[in-house]
DNA sequence: GATGAATGAGGCTTCATTCAT
DNA sequence: GATGAATGAAGCCTCATTCAT
């Protein structure tokens, strides 16, 4: 299953997916919030009304996208480390998620932005497929506890939402960064906009900051 | 300073304060877009018009909070790590920073969810207040790096926004569960809305993940 | 002919009929501009895009069917005054009419309610049908005043006018009683929705008031 | 208090009345359904919001102009049989509705014809107001009948019913046929459309139909 | 400076109607 | 003939912003 077929393409097959691929590309775009339903429909290539035979309205529009993409997202971060080794499971979740986060940029903007604008979807949209993330995430970090690998003075769960918020901040601001190609490469601490870098690498950054953290002298055999 | 001194209280003196405040308020209780300015005018306890006499426009509005809150957390950063050891600023800084966010939800709830919104303010914004955040962590520890504390692996930028981006998911965590009393309090990796738990003594958990990482066998003399 | 053969049936034959019986179920159900055509032909057990098979478009179903019911009315009039002595005739027919108002009750909501529709029906619309009943009303007063029986100082068709306004405005509190199962029996003329009553009984109490009035002692030459 | 004041006129001082003597005349002219906001609003000459901050939506226009006209009939007819015999009151009240109907034809389309509007407004909408014009009318027919000047085998309310009914018909087929000037002078019981009549002169043929009927020789006990 | 009634542009959504299958 | 997915015009309503008082 391609991460196409989930949200849809613009010469795909059904209606439905190509809807949710524009409306993808247009949250991304625009935001939420500023994005309009006739551009949705005009980048679908359908009449606007055609939106409202699969979708019951612009909130709609979104909670599917995030559900189709963040149980696209489980999926791929689940395959990611069947038959890896225990220990390897985090550093290949973690290089998973962030090459999802590369492979397809108006996604993770989508998911990384607009899916934390409170009232309706934070706050009243419960979100299961976010759940599902943490509890795969804390279950590789509660695991490597039990195995006496991982320290246990921080909760699974805890860890688990640091982990992703080390995720989630790479994302923005590699997603932000792209976004403007004019960007002065300025030095030091950078701007609000910060300089692109290579998001996969990341992965090893987080990584290593997670397993051993920043402390020049550590691990002793 | 104190906090209030700067958004502006119910009771306090010149309006422009209590607008912000009441902005604050409302913004934190319905989101930005959802948020009327109407609302935030009777909040205030002045006119809908008398807005417009101290900020040009919603969108100042919000920016305008976040200058005013952004530069005050820096202060409050600044003195916090100001005579504190080199080597025990980084804790210093993130405790301090979760202290702020647990002294001041409603500000910590419109920096961590509102901000991130849209186009508005992430992308066209320049935001020099959260570059100066990232600057004063990333300087922390850069030092260390220097010093030859901290391992030079991770570019200290990097290493900084893996950190906010820690901060920012704890804020968002405990300010979304704050919400709702009725929480219930499963056990597991929890649900979309996160069980309660205490944000200050989160800062250790931070500050062990940053300094040794997870990996139990570490630090060695 | 039975009154269904006219309109048709659920079960009926042919789709036009079936069709008309469904407008009229759903028009007297929900009134003709909230009725949706979808509704109907989900009723009628067709196609959305057969309705237009058989009928212009909306206004034309409504049309069709004031124009079946209306002839259909008629001509159950005409068969009820036929053999009757002239003295007679009025009675039967208004016991004729209230009888068909009381066997088919989302028939005289339609004709009823929503004939008296907006501009498009009654301003537009010629309507035939309803200039036939008022003259065959009208036409029984007026061979009433020609045989002398009748008083003359009313014109017959404005006599014909009131009686038709006194069956119409029973029909209309009959039906709208009909439709709350739950009224209140409460006493006195009643509020809005008024008590429910034997429509056909009425019949008397309509001619009673027609013949000789309301006065106690009638005047005597 | 004028009939005018009521409802609100085209140079009349406030807002709240302009536009609701702007919605009966488009009311009027349209019918409620085909009546388009704006069309309220530019015949008010207000902006098309304001008319929001008077009125909840365009349902409430319609019920806040009839609770307004109904309120004034029945104060008008209160007033008109207020020191008239009892033995006098029902001609006053039957000329007195009809000489409102003559001064304000665009109320009397609007109270007539927009008002049997099922769905909304006969069903749901309470409607006391039409309540009280039939406790009024019903309660001069019981007072009749308890003095022994009318006979009691019609209940009074049903009795108020049907002289509503031919009032409200007449009133109907005279606003019908004022719309129309091109209307022919054909003869007979005439078209859907009907001739013009003088409807003050028609009260008296509902006074002499409702106290002795049509029967030339009235019965002699 | 302060007010808040008024403005009016513009979006989401509905639904009668069409037409390729 | 029958279908029903697709269309797209058009309306109600919201709400940030203005400006006369």
């Amino acid at each position: 299953m391609t991460v196409h077929s989930v949200v849809g393409e613009r010469g795909g097959g059904d209606k439905r997916a190509r809807i949710l691929a524009a409306a993808e590309r247009v949250f991304a775009r625009r935001g939420f919030f500023a994005a309009r339903v006739s551009e949705i429909a005009k980048d679908a290539g359908v009449a606007d009304g055609t939106i409202y035979l699969y979708f019951k309205n612009k909130d709609d529009l979104l909670i599917s996208l995030f559900e189709a993409r963040m149980t696209q997202v489980n999926e791929a971060l689940r395959v990611a480390i069947e038959g890896v080794p225990p220990g390897a499971q985090l550093h290949a979740f973690v290089r998973a998620y962030l090459q999802l986060v590369h492979d397809e940029p108006a996604a993770a903007e989508v998911l990384t932005i607009e899916l934390r604008q409170s009232s309706k979807f934070m706050k009243e949209y419960e979100n299961p497929q976010f759940a599902d993330f943490l509890r795969l995430l804390g279950g590789i970090i509660a695991a490597g506890q039990e195995r006496g690998e991982l320290a246990e003075d921080i909760p699974s769960h805890i860890a688990a939402r640091m982990i992703f918020g080390m995720l989630d901040e790479l994302a923005l601001a590699w997603v932000l960064a792209k976004k403007d190609a004019t960007q002065r490469i300025s030095g030091g601490a950078g701007g609000s906009k910060p300089r692109k870098f290579d998001i996969v690498r990341a992965a090893d950054w987080v990584v290593a900051l997670v397993a051993t953290g920043l402390k020049k002298e550590r691990t002793t055999p």
